[in-house]
DNA sequence: GGAGTTACCTGGGTT
DNA sequence: AAACCCAGGTAACTC
């Protein structure tokens, strides 16, 4: 086994990443007060939920096979931690929508998510099964100064990591999107360090 | 098979009637604020839907056996255009109560149904599964004079159609009952002409 | 019994 | 105009 892989469980902090994968954003979803309420439940917008989150026929809702068709679990790493969220997520055929239910509501909890705010879900550039959740809050009372309030809704950040592609050598490369701006590493030791003093004025 | 039963679909226009079927009143309601507002169902009182309706054990709701129990989709012919209403009907062990619910949204907008309207429900004479549906204003603001108030809970009208019973000779036989009083066709043409004058006066 | 979960349903907006 | 979405509900079951 190698050595990236027995270490893939040891991501739980930012200053400790020792492992890389570059993420692709699938979609971002501001939430709306259902989302974050009483309900539990997140809807997926259907051209996304189609394109990223394909069910098989028997996972959906069967006319006339009421209770059959239960979904999936899905699990996702929440990018700054590593931490896995599992979320239940299947079609509900009265409605028609898709949706996370099962594990979202604590998920709002423990991020006091509002209706406003961003979750994004991405995946693992060449491992497309490895999905990868994300959230920022709504600038506002909560948030960051006024000067920052517009920049919520384009992803506020987006943190791009991978291992190396010569294999290691050089250590692992990193990249930064700020408010929809790439940021590239100011210096050669950028690539090397564990805490790239440029996360700082984030908005997390 | 008997000519009554050959031409049950041609029965879309009060004007183009061309078929007849006596029918038997089952119950009407004076609806309430509920059952034409948000919560978007009728309750069927007990002894009626008992009576009238009857659900199989495996229609209402079994504990422990969730999506099961759904109750049925009971359709009702409109007498005055044949159209169709397809209403679920199910039971609400919580409240203990019958319900018309999926459907029944859509007649109290479409009829613009207020508390204190009524509805009826009756079945074809002989033919029990058949069911009809009849509504009536309360005489008030949108009705007609004063005089004609009380006259509501009687079923408003009521309008009786079947074949000939000796076989079509002669044309149909139309009846009405306006206010619970019988009016009788003032004179033989009634029964051939498509648009009965008698019709006019009452409460549509 | 209460909080959480599932499975229903509908109005209003949009396409 | 009709179909489709989906935000926002309700009812009932599970644990």
């Amino acid at each position: 086994m190698k050595e990236e892989e027995e270490e893939e469980h040891d991501r739980n902090d930012i200053t400790g990443l020792s492992n890389y994968v570059e993420t692709e954003l699938m979609f971002e979803k501001v939430v709306t007060p259902s989302d974050v309420g009483k309900l539990n439940r997140l809807v997926i917008p259907k051209q996304h939920a189609e394109k990223h989150f394909p069910l098989q026929q028997q996972q959906r809702q069967q006319p006339g096979r009421v209770g059959e068709g239960k979904g999936v679990v899905l699990s996702f790493e929440e990018e700054r931690t590593g931490r896995l969220w599992r979320f239940r997520y299947s079609y509900w055929s009265s409605s028609q929508s898709y949706v996370m239910t099962k594990g979202w509501s604590r998920f709002v909890r423990e991020k006091r998510l509002r209706a406003g705010d961003a979750v994004s879900f991405a995946h693992a550039v060449g491992a497309r099964g490895r999905l990868f959740i994300r959230w920022a809050t709504r600038a506002g009372p909560r948030g960051p100064a006024a000067v920052l309030q517009r920049a919520s809704f384009v992803p506020a950040w987006e943190y791009y990591y991978r291992n190396h592609p010569t294999g290691g050598q050089g250590g692992p490369t990193k990249r930064l999107r700020l408010f929809g701006v790439n940021l590239e590493c100011p210096n050669s030791e950028c690539a090397d360090t564990d805490e790239p003093s440029y996360i700082i004025p984030l908005l997390l």
